[in-house]
DNA sequence: GGAATTATCGACGCGATGTCGACTCTTGTA
DNA sequence: TACAAGAGTCGACATCGCGTCGATAATTCC
């Protein structure tokens, strides 16, 4: 469905701005990007930036939003799935850990944020994130797959937790791994 | 040992600025506290408040010292125990849970400050603490108690960061709970 | 081809940080 | 006890980053 024949100039430099982000990221602490930069790197004034987005912690959430997707979708697979699946297990965590690898100053940010804004929008995807888990492992039990212990959502929590600070410190093929292992044990035994 | 006659104005100066840290961090989200505040609140200048500290990161390691401290001797017990003791184990994670319900802004944002020196600070804390829980896996697993595994140190890292992260967002005693559960089975099966 | 809309900038005011030099206490000691 | 050295305190700066405003320039659309 074609919106519009050309992308505007704001819709390029939008663009810019974002891109500049994203190089940022890779090579300075996050609480050290500046609306300077990343107006700089887009080829603007600093006071143009704010035509386009009303903080910094906007353009983070931006950015941030497309990598929660691609984490959603990794885990799709085994969050549909039912009963103890390393396969599917494995690949998510693996996706996952991928992600971190490429996007780890974003992501660790996005943990600990203390803007109320974002924190907000981050409550909000782990939350989702959380209650597919949850609804995950309350199925395997209920079909007697995994073994009864705590609440499904508090499990949950866990396992989630645990996995986000775990890959926010290393996301290696070994912590992958060992995921994998604590998850399969606490779950199906 | 008696080490000076009466304390100097400047410790008891030090002291006030760190009790008034300590208040604000129960009203104030962290990033808001000022300078200003701190000086304001032990009663000296703005520019006084330097006399003592560096900076306001200063105050929050020096508060986290302590904190630390807790925490350690809290899982002492089970740290040099051996075997599965779900007694010493919920009693240390009790403890864990109640020191983050008091010292929760203070604990939360010790473990995403970015500031490089509070960062080395804390890794050098949470590595201590990861090696001494992946001494007490091996041992377990060598005195046959403990199931084979992930390696050591990579299932004490996992163990331990999803405590951090579970805590940070819920201190309770349900959680205690379900941590108990979670670790339990992945040590013992 | 001119009115609306979109894009851009410089200048301003604000709040926080950290430094400096000067001033005033305190304290030990000659 | 006088007084020098050090401890403690402060106000005045300089700096930096943020966000806003009003003016202006570029573009699009009728």
């Amino acid at each position: 469905m074609a919106r519009r024949k050309t992308a505007t100039k704001g819709d390029i430099r939008e663009q810019a701005i974002l891109n500049t982000a994203r190089e940022l990221l890779g090579s300075v602490p996050v609480g050290q990007i500046t609306i300077d930069m990343l107006a700089a790197g887009a080829g603007i004034s600093r006071s143009g930036f704010y035509f386009y987005f009303d903080s910094k912690t906007a353009v983070l959430e931006a950015l941030l939003d497309d990598v929660a997707e691609e984490m959603g979708a990794a885990a799709r697979r085994w969050l549909d799935g039912s009963g103890d699946d390393p396969d599917a297990l494995r690949e998510a965590l693996a996706v996952s850990a991928r992600l971190w690898r490429e996007h780890g100053p974003l992501l660790r940010q996005a943990l600990l944020a203390e803007d109320p804004e974002f924190a907000e929008f981050r409550e909000h995807v782990v939350r989702g994130y959380l209650n597919q888990v949850a609804a995950r492992i309350a199925r395997d039990r209920s079909e007697g797959d995994a073994l009864p212990g705590p609440a499904p959502e508090r499990l949950a929590q866990a396992l989630v937790r645990m996995k986000f600070a775990v890959f926010a410190a290393d996301p290696s093929d070994e912590a992958v791994d060992t995921l994998c292992a604590v998850v399969r044990r606490s779950l199906y035994g």
